[in-house]
DNA sequence: TTATGTTTGTACCAGTTGGTACAAACTGTC
DNA sequence: GACAGTTTGTACCAACTGGTACAAACATAA
């Protein structure tokens, strides 16, 4: 045995775990509560570990926050990945995908909340990030080559905007998630419930295709 | 002078005025940092008064915060009465009523926060309130006449649902205001100069209206 | 004037909170 | 076994924070 492979330990030592387990106890606290309605205090009576490592692993709260940021902007983003549109025509892709996002935004609420909490931060802690800027130039791409398609077979009108559109799908499936709270409390539950979400997310593909389809042709 | 109209009062004794500024800073606090975040103290120094009347006159932190909740709603709702669509076509008064939806929006961001955090907190703080669930009702009867009125004239698809187009104007609305933090932050300002917002407003209207039309004849 | 309720200011406190000092146990290396 | 670096637990603190005790100035009615 050299003095490489090093990682195996006897049950005991288990940093990576420790850091997981950590991150996992504190994603579900500042999601639900927010950055400073965050006690520092109840992750670590939540975690296997103490305190003590919450500081020796992240530095303060504000590291650990950021860390749960990253880690949620990663997974959901790997989620994104599993989505294939090859060889669907530009409707047929776009149609997916909308509906995809609709599904996938309320597949991960936690994750919404941590934008509506970095939104109310001003996006203070997603702007240190380099890497989740990263991410997210793939979401772009894979819309402009839709639209790019849409556009040469003649189905799509000529003035999309890849940002732009993404804008709109994230816009619809976003708020569904975010303001499900304060719209159920004003307006009923009614769309919240299976069938309102169905048709919630039929309608929002159907907008989003009116809305990109030349007027004279497509859908007969 | 009977003890009826007692009411003035010489300079000095100014309740309505001290309250009207403890709810002005204690707005701009609340919705800039959130409940947990809001420090009653930081409030208290800004204020014409002290500490102390605050607690006099809302008896803590939360019921501070739920008058400002009720007074950004109570002030937002009232400008939107100011948006006349009588003697429009069905499209017209739609049209103007989602770029008005938008521009309202866009004018009251201390409003959208307050809702932003209000959906952090489960609604907990608007569902206490009576008053503000009546405001509400306001806007969707609105909608609903103009539906009724463009599947009279068969303009509108006849599948239409109030409370869902309202979902849908909302979503479009609020998530320019409450998600432009990390949106720009991720994938640059553009759309939140002022040609960029006036694109996404023209083009929410067109959304919607794509959607409700019937396919065959309006706006062909 | 006296009595009574309203409005305001000062000083303070008890509980909480993010963070740390210190020590010790464990692991691999020589 | 001795050493050095890593990993973990306990006890603690200084600063902060929401809230209040107490006092007093004011206004009105009788």
């Amino acid at each position: 045995m050299h003095a490489k492979e090093k990682k195996q330990k006897a049950a005991k030592r288990d940093p990576e775990g420790v850091k997981r387990d950590i991150l996992r106890v504190a994603s579900e606290e500042f999601s639900s509560k927010g950055l400073s309605g965050t006690r520092i205090d109840d992750i670590a009576a939540r975690t296997k570990t103490s305190k003590r490592m919450l500081y020796y692993y992240f530095g303060d709260k504000e590291g650990l926050y950021q860390k749960c940021l990253e880690t949620a902007y990663a997974h959901v983003r790997r989620g994104e990945e599993e989505l294939n549109l090859d060889g669907l025509t530009p409707e047929k892709a776009l149609a997916q995908l909308v509906g995809f996002t609709f599904d996938h935004h309320r597949r991960n609420p936690d994750f919404i909340r941590m934008v509506m909490i970095e939104n109310i931060h001003n996006a203070t802690f997603l702007r240190k990030s380099e890497m989740i800027r990263m991410l997210n130039v793939a979401a772009i791409d894979k819309l402009a080559d839709i639209i790019r398609r849409g556009k040469e077979t003649g189905t799509f009108r000529p003035d999309l905007n890849p940002v732009e559109l993404h804008w709109q799908i994230s816009a619809l499936s976003f708020f569904n998630v975010s303001n499900q709270p304060t719209f159920s409390a004003l307006f009923g539950a009614d769309l919240f419930t299976s069938d309102g979400q169905a048709s919630l997310r039929d309608h929002a593909v159907e907008l989003i295709l009116r809305y990109v389809c030349n007027h004279n042709g497509p859908s007969q």
